[in-house]
DNA sequence: TTGTACGCGTTATCAC
DNA sequence: GTGATAACGCGTACAA
């Protein structure tokens, strides 16, 4: 393809040449900065506008080295969670004129660290990721290119720039505290295989140690993966050994829980008489049951809008709290009962 | 901020001067394009790691005047059905080196067209939208651009250029001429308000005609907007008027009947003895209930499999349909019967 | 208020 | 096989 002249695309220059003016001034109009007089302003504005003309972000960005993208990597938007922490974010930072580039992981780092290294490219203004976990080469650059970066979900003490989310091991803690004080303790866990999703093991964590405290019995964990909730949440109630009399079963996800809850009645099992149920998220789903499920709400669009101010903050040179901790909700439910 | 030679980023001039060669040498090697000897070709590609190069894509797009950005616009992420579109589209466009630029237009048109413009400015490969009617201006400038893009979720025998989804109107028409054909006469809809969902009111239509040919009474019509899909369903089947004696309701989407189907039964009524439940999408959910919701199967993950998948070709230079219409299911249940 | 010169980081082209 | 040069479209700095 030849180099000709100029292709069908118009750029600043035309408007330029046909305004009669400089290249600069067409600019300044544009960008509404100071400069110009209001007469000529005016005019080249409504030029541009009849030439159809649009300004080339990727020339803006390669000009004043820095650009209004930002990278966004979330796990999934399979269930609720994640869709809520993104709505959140991107109606905060879209108000801010920030465009997202987005992908889900599915929990792998691998791909976390491919798509960042794609999106990076790019130059990003900053980058968004799940969890405090990642690939070390990925993080490893992050530190060193001094990149803006808000990781949301968990918290840890030393992120890698910013982070905004809950303690899921007190999360997992308070919850199981709620149920053994009830007098639960034979307790069973359904969820993520270890290793996968590590924000869950950080709340697996603290079930088995609130359990401990009590002296119940060891926590049977039941690993499934993939898939829709609602179908893993029965598929790893069914792969529980009910021979071992579990008395309460705590679910990954609302959504798991309620499958769950579905595969036990099945089962003929009746709840919470024959055995609890415990799910994670407080999604709304249980709002509109017969029977609330026992759970603890999570922040998650709050997450996601305090984790854009945070990081637009950071972006205009303030120096907000390098760690934010929300507190979670625990609502009680009707799935779970004095024994 | 001063212009000096070099910020701390390096560039493929510094590997260049590192390297001992021009420019070119480098650009060539990192892309792995004909014209470097491979003794020359792995030196400089292990240099620049070293160094720590990255390429800068905004600076290749303007250099090629065309970019590996793909623009896409969805409705929502809050309901099951555009995550598992997404989902299949992104893996496709990842794979062929496509990022994403993403938002969501929460069903407003304004919104839509606002998305379009910011992203837009960064010259993507192409842009993806939900559904078939878009603001006027913006469909004029796409049509004038002749910028790729692909409608998916609906189909129109005039898109803008492609466009991969379902006939709504006929998955109404199915589903109700189903139900119909029990002895259902006497029924009730629970959805979007008329304008907002463009897509759900073509169903609306289907349904109406079904009924119609049918001979039976008008289609009662409640309005529900945004919140979570659960509660708005139980919500809209709270607006219905009882008095009116409806024996079947039709939703919006699986999730709005299975709330709606909660709150009929917390009003007494027993499903489907006393009143028929109807869905649509055929998500994952109803599979893991003791009474599988009467629904519709939408090819969901496909659209964005095939959808993706013809861009691709598209992008490529090929030709493909411009109109694929895809199949749905339809899934009987059991919260109808015969009446 | 307006214009000129240069650089942002990369690729196409053509000459060597 | 390799290099010099001119774009790509725009913004900064400074001169007029």
């Amino acid at each position: 393809m030849p180099r000709g002249r100029s292709t069908d695309t118009i750029g600043i220059n035309d408007v330029a040449r046909a305004a009669g003016v400089s290249l600069m001034t067409v600019s300044r109009s544009i960008r509404g900065v100071d400069g110009v007089s209001d007469a000529t302003r005016q005019r080249i504005v409504r030029l541009a506008r009849e030439m159809g003309y649009f300004p080339n972000s990727a020339a803006r960005a390669l000009a004043v080295t820095n650009s209004t993208l930002i990278g966004i990597s979330l796990p999934t938007l399979l269930n609720d969670v994640f869709a809520d922490v993104l709505s959140g974010m991107r109606r905060t930072l879209d108000r801010a004129g920030y465009s997202s580039v987005m992908d889900t992981s599915d929990y792998d780092p691998a791909r976390e660290r491919e798509w960042a290294e794609r999106t990076l490219a790019w130059r990003p203004a900053a980058l968004i990721l799940t969890g405090t976990t990642h690939d070390p080469a990925l993080r490893a650059r992050l530190l060193r290119e001094r990149l803006p970066v808000l990781e949301i979900w968990d918290v840890t003490d030393d992120p890698i720039d910013i982070c905004v989310g809950i303690d899921h091991l007190d999360a997992g803690l308070t919850l199981a505290r709620h149920v053994a004080a009830l007098g639960y303790r034979r307790p069973a866990w359904v969820g993520a295989p270890p290793g996968l999703d590590l924000r869950a093991d950080q709340r697996f964590r603290g079930l088995v140690r609130a359990f401990r405290d009590v002296g119940a019995r060891e926590v049977r964990r039941v690993s499934v993966t993939g898939g829709n909730s609602f179908v893993a949440g029965a598929g790893g109630f069914g792969q529980l050994d009910l021979r071992d009399r579990p008395d309460v079963v705590f679910f990954l996800t609302d959504n798991m829980a309620f499958g769950g809850m579905m595969a036990a009645q099945k089962a003929g099992l009746s709840v919470p008489d024959d055995i609890g149920i415990v799910g994670f998220n407080g999604l709304d789903l249980t709002t509109v049951l017969p029977r609330p499920i026992t759970t603890i709400r999570t922040p998650r669009r709050q997450i996601g809008v305090t984790g854009a101010k945070t990081l637009l903050a950071r972006l205009n040179g303030l120096h907000p709290d390098a760690v934010t901790r929300l507190p979670c909700e625990l609502m009680p439910g009707a799935t779970v009962r004095m024994r």
